[in-house]
DNA sequence: CTCCGACTTCAAGCGCGCTTGAAGTCAAGC
DNA sequence: GCTTGACTTCAAGCGCGCTTGAAGTCGGAG
């Protein structure tokens, strides 16, 4: 089974069908996240399995994982077909992870809210909401995630300067 | 009461008491989320509230909030003293139903995943991820955030190119 | 043949939330 | 006086996830 033409698409098509734009596409292919093949006149030509691939990016992204991570989560999904259950199982229950911790720090946040309803506080020093910050402050330089990110990962290479209040 | 040394901060002891580096301070009052008058050797002195302000910028940041819409979120709290039940109130509420309508778009996620495992699937068409990206991929250039913003507010000047499969 | 649009590469820019660096000032201790 | 360290301003840089622009190529229609 030689790939025809329809088994490929063009990097318009592939946007088209995924909804990203081709210079997001050409990034994604220069991270590593999809793979194309090249036509004598050097056009890209993508795999269908590659709209696969930029599906889990996308998903891997509302986890909250960064490109690079996804990268590193596909890596352990076969590259040219669908994953079998046992595959997909192992990166799911990682990010059902990810999403309950998500989840238990918004509740959190919300139970704080609501205590600072009762006592009507903000009052420095009793206020829950006054320490709610301890784990974003912790993260290095760069933009902040909205949430926050996988406490037991990564380096940490720059601890935050001044930080020990 | 004119306020004497112990009730005004330098910005080395702010940043102590808050985690932040000085630095960010300095950010933070250029975009007017705190304030401070000035020393005759032009040191900033900032007042202790500056901390409450800082712990609600914080919160603001958790709650899925940029420093602009913390600033605007902040401007309808008084400046120089806690405020009441009533005027926490307002923003707490708005604050949950941000943060309900998180909560409820990891659900949302983690079933999707669920069903993902029971399905083994991934395939193309019938997966409930697959079509997970759609507000993603609506949001305008510059560093995704991890979760969706407020879906029905801001001007949204710039529409992504290019989305509409 | 021309023309057009979809493609190519590469470098630079943007937006956010900061940090870093350079060059200078101020205040206290020896 | 000198040193030290905390402060000042301003400009530039970083990291992420892209977009934009310039300059050129490919491939089919007329």
């Amino acid at each position: 089974m030689t790939p025809s033409r329809h088994d490929v698409l063009t990097i318009g098509q592939l946007a088209e069908r995924s909804g990203l734009a081709t210079s997001a596409l050409r990034y994604y292919e220069s991270l590593g996240l999809i793979h194309s093949t090249r036509t004598t006149g050097n056009q890209r030509r993508y795999p269908r399995t590659a709209l696969r691939r930029i599906a889990f990016v996308r998903a891997a992204q509302q986890v909250g994982l960064s490109l690079d991570e996804a990268r590193a989560a596909l890596a352990r999904l076969p590259e040219d077909r669908a994953p079998t259950t046992r595959e997909w199982n192992a990166v799911a229950a990682a990010w059902q992870h990810r999403i309950d911790r998500q989840i238990a720090e918004l509740q959190l946040m919300k139970a704080k809210l609501t205590g600072c309803i009762g006592c009507g506080c903000l009052s420095l020093t009793r206020c829950g909401l006054y320490n709610a910050g301890d784990r974003a402050a912790a993260a290095g330089p760069g933009a902040r995630y909205l949430l926050t990110r996988d406490p037991d990962s990564g380096p940490e290479p720059g601890p935050a300067p001044g930080a020990e209040g």
